[in-house]
DNA sequence: CTGTTAGCGCGTTCAG
DNA sequence: CTGAACGCGCTAACAG
């Protein structure tokens, strides 16, 4: 109702609005030194007479904090990433701060511009569901800490680096559902999201080296179905698990080849859930119902496991809570506290529905 | 390898690094004005020997520009929602700018209290899916623009405000959906995801207000199922349109209802995710099969509607593209354009699959 | 308790 | 083509 489009007003107009010095200003408007109940009226009606706003860019030149925080994940529009940093910027905003997210679809090198934009933004911390897989390629991670801006991983640890990590226990998590699986009688498991190689290692060691280098959720995971397959006895055989591109389209055609196989897999351990979307429409092309005649158990429980027909049983993940705890271990870094590269640890949940009868008998 | 957790360098130190003036220093790592090669190498070589990185915030204060924008939103959690701001974020991103993203839970206090964040902040611009309904409430809104702030809204629009807002035409896609569950000859349909009151309006008008007055959105997919119904002569039903809170829990208690009508409805739109999964669920409960006892269209296209048996058809909302348009009309705004308050609204499309059969004869 | 003064780091005149 | 000086809007020490 005042101005047109000319400068926004600054602290000095305020103080002249109001007849007294820019500090006295300064001092009501910020918040901060002792100023007379009189004074202080006057400051503030004339500020919002004028419709004064704080400049924030200026304040965090003084002050050193920007109160901002950098996220930087593969995909937004990925509902775990976007679960995730709702939680984030949740527990952000309740200490005041808001959140800057830049996505990089798994590139490394785009992740690496990411941290540099942040650091040149002077965020005042950095959390990061990181493509590298070692501290080899997590240089620009070191840079950040090396400019005093806090960061901790979340969804992703990075072994060898002393950062910070909210995850879940991906390889118990994985080795409970398959466990599962296997109590149900099957022996015969497919795994569905393996390691994005175009040649299929052969050899156990081989095909989690694999998953690994090219994430470490996926090396974790897969470790875990060895785990219970090791536990039980069952032979490990290479051909149970995808490899290749990690897209719903493939998986579809792995999974299609697995039950063409002479001897197919009775239950399929889809780790990601376009890796199951992918394994129900390769079972619907083969005419195959789940659970009566393939069992099926998914990760990242969605609101949509629930109408399946039949229902899902799924691995549900704290997406908001591995959120709201990262930002939690990022404020107590950047309150100072420095701590010793813990893991942070959240509980999974497997969620018993119908997707998982008892193995055919042979 | 360098500092330990100093202040980041400056352009200074780079300058006595190099042995050059300080603002030979800050041409060549401004990019701009002229520097001979020699100096131009030297400052170079010194500015990443000792690990420096431009001041984002000191280069805003200067010019006045941010390269970073702002985005509202309900909820970042929700997919929808996050296809949006991955498009917008993208859409920046390409013109090196950032994005800030907060969620307001589709409360207005917390959308005017972000918008003045993002005012405080300084941001070239701010896209807003808005939960404010008319010109009244969207005062915060106007108080960024007299700020020189850009504004444009996306997925909602508000009505008497001259402002640009980027949509799809829900009237128009609600309006196609009935009409193909119409064709197939229903003429009892339930329209699930209603006004929010607590008492049922037994009016159109009413039934249309309410909806209206809660979002924009809900309101123009009310109108379109009421228009399909007009031009068919086919008489409304104020017990067909769920009313009251907007959850799945409701979703599924206002189904319930209706198919325990003594003339229940033999199919349903559900115009909301959520919608959906409790008219799924409900039918479930009632134990009558999708397609075969009702038919069912739901609107935002999801990947697992592809993996339902019968697979669900949809109306597809194209999330990212109106994210990157919206980025793109604003772009257009900060770089000056003045537009007046268009509607740039995107197209859907009817995914036809299998949910939709003929009605039942009676 | 209030006003004055000096920076924060960078962009941008303006002389040399 | 290079270096010195001033200003962006605010905070923070300092006198008064």
């Amino acid at each position: 109702m005042t101005s047109e489009r000319s400068a926004p007003p600054t602290i000095s107009e305020v103080a002249i609005e109001a007849g007294v010095g820019r500090s006295t200003a300064a001092r009501t408007l910020g918040g901060y030194g002792y100023v007379s109940p009189e004074l202080r009226e006057r400051v503030l009606a004339a500020a919002d007479r004028i419709g004064y706003r704080a400049n924030a860019l200026a304040r965090s030149m003084s002050t050193g904090v920007s109160h901002t925080i950098g996220v930087i994940v593969a995909d937004l529009a990925n509902p775990f990433f976007g679960g995730v940093v709702r939680g984030i910027s949740d527990a952000a905003h309740e200490r005041g701060s808001d959140t800057v997210v830049i996505s990089t679809n798994e590139h490394l090198s785009e992740e690496v511009a990411a941290t540099n934009v942040l650091i040149d933004k002077r965020v005042d911390g950095i959390i990061i569901a990181s493509a590298a897989v070692d501290a080899a390629s997590a240089t620009h991670i070191e840079q950040a800490r090396d400019h005093g801006i806090p960061v901790v991983l979340v969804d992703r640890a990075i072994p060898g680096l002393g950062l910070d990590a909210v995850v879940i226990d991906n390889r118990a998590a994985a080795r409970g559902a398959v466990e599962r699986l296997i109590a149900a009688g099957h022996r015969r498991i497919g795994f569905v999201w393996g390691p994005p190689v175009p040649e299929r290692p052969r050899r156990r060691r081989e095909m989690i080296d694999a998953a690994a280098r090219s994430l470490w959720t996926d090396g974790e995971r897969l470790q875990g179905y060895l785990d219970a397959l090791d536990d039980e006895g069952i032979v490990f055989d290479a051909d149970l698990v995808m490899v290749g591109e990690k897209t719903e389209a493939h998986a579809l055609q792995e999974v299609g080849r697995m039950l063409a196989m002479t001897d197919p897999p009775t239950a399929l351990f889809c780790t990601e859930t376009d890796a199951l979307t992918g394994s129900l429409r390769a079972l619907r092309e083969a005419r195959l119902r789940v659970a009566a005649d393939v069992s099926l158990i998914g990760f990242d429980d969605s609101s949509w496991a629930t109408v399946m027909e039949p229902p899902l049983t799924m691995i549900e993940q704290p997406m908001l809570a591995l959120g709201t705890r990262a930002a939690e271990v990022l404020f107590a870094a950047v309150e100072g506290q420095d701590s010793r590269g813990e893991l942070h640890t959240l509980d999974t949940r497997l969620i018993e529905r119908e997707s998982v009868a008892p193995a055919p008998r042979l």
